[in-house]
DNA sequence: ACCTGAACACCGTTCAAGT
DNA sequence: ACCTGAACACCGTTCAAGT
């Protein structure tokens, strides 16, 4: 007598040629969009797509490589300045749209941090970043360590607004502040009295994500172009 | 009869007391140092250690509390300037400890940036920091902002740092270049007949680590400091 | 209190097979 | 060529049990 198996899962087989390397990137940036990049897990994506697990494999050597493509296809998706005005501002502007990028996918960021930036988008942004500072006066060796230290700060910015956001919603507002004070407040009092009421100050800096990374980035742009 | 197990592990029952959260602590930044983030499992953990995989679950309540204490641990390692010295310097040296400690551990930098900043510890360095930008004559409220873009570009140059030497491992250095430089060499050669030499200069740039992020870090101080 | 192995619900990926 | 499920070697953690 023939055993009828659970037939447990309902979908049927799909059609060829409904997965392609587009849709499948566009399905994992909605997942680590929604979710996190902790769910982006290769059964994840194919449920996402109404695909059994392995037909992803079809397009994609592994995860790895659809990491690598994710960064890629964000990275891409920034838009160089429009060219008019003055270099600073157009360095401005195209430095904003690194971090309102990251801002926008904290997961994606949290993806690039382990793995090196290996696509031809990213170069494009470089490029872009050398002419404005060559454009603003540096010399090409004072331009290219002009390049690598906005690239860092920028990065380094948007990294620690991704962490501000998420421990916000781990940690009661409150609870930050208080252990804040609580801290200041055991400074001997004589040395520096103001810094135990500089909490609140240090909260508001911490929140105000994109303010904060527009005084820092002028800050920087203003040691670095300085004649 | 009697089936005899395979008795596949030939380690004996250790005697009480052998853990405690100390010796975990240790031997986990050592698997981080040596063998990387995905090396930390709680399996290889407890083989580190010499016990079973569960007797971790002891001392702390999981994965997380234990990458937690190890960020909390590391940077309780930064070492506070001495206390001699113009604030500008002393911030310099407070800030190189910070960028020295993520270079060692480049591992525990990953970890860091997927959690938010818990500990006492680090507020012990903020704290340092808020200190000498008020001790160099900065208002409370601007100290706080450049408190902030000072870690911020510290920890994004710590990334920067980690990812290019990765990338390394990966990617033949000449591959790199190549790359770099055939991209510089399709951009028109009217408008920026400099770039396409640059490639060496930017190759310099992104190698030497340490010295970039000291020129990073003069240029930022030299913007947030300017009265 | 501290340490143990077995078991559970996951994960990425290999494989042989279907269409 | 493209999609499939079963199977393999992992993972963190729960659990009941030993000492």
């Amino acid at each position: 007598m023939t055993v009828t198996p659970p037939a447990r899962s309902p979908r049927r087989r799909v059609p060829r040629n409904t997965l392609n390397p587009d849709r499948i990137l566009g399905a994992a940036v909605a997942l680590l969009d929604r979710r996190g990049t902790e769910a982006l897990t290769m059964r994840a994506l194919a449920q996402e797509l109404g695909v059994g697990t392995m037909a992803v494999y079809s397009h994609f050597k592994g995860k790895d490589e659809i990491i690598d493509a994710v960064n890629e296809r964000l990275i891409g998706e920034i838009e160089l300045p429009s060219g008019s005005g003055a270099p600073r501002e157009q360095l401005i502007e195209l430095c904003l749209g690194v971090y309102r990028l990251f801002s926008e996918h904290p997961s994606a960021l949290q993806l690039l941090t382990s793995r090196p930036l290996r696509g031809d988008e990213a170069v494009a942004v470089i490029d872009r970043m050398l002419c404005l500072l060559i454009e603003a006066g540096l010399e090409p060796s004072a331009a290219v360590r002009a390049q690598v230290a906005l690239m860092q700060y920028t990065i380094g910015a948007s990294l620690w607004a991704v962490r501000r956001r998420r421990a916000e919603c781990g940690e009661a507002e409150a609870g930050l502040q208080e252990r804040i004070r609580r801290r200041l407040a055991d400074l001997p009092p004589d040395s520096y009295p103001s810094l135990a009421g500089l909490a609140p100050e240090l909260v508001t800096a911490q929140q105000s994500g994109r303010a904060q990374y527009e005084a820092g980035l002028a800050a920087l742009l203003d040691g670095l172009l300085r004649t």
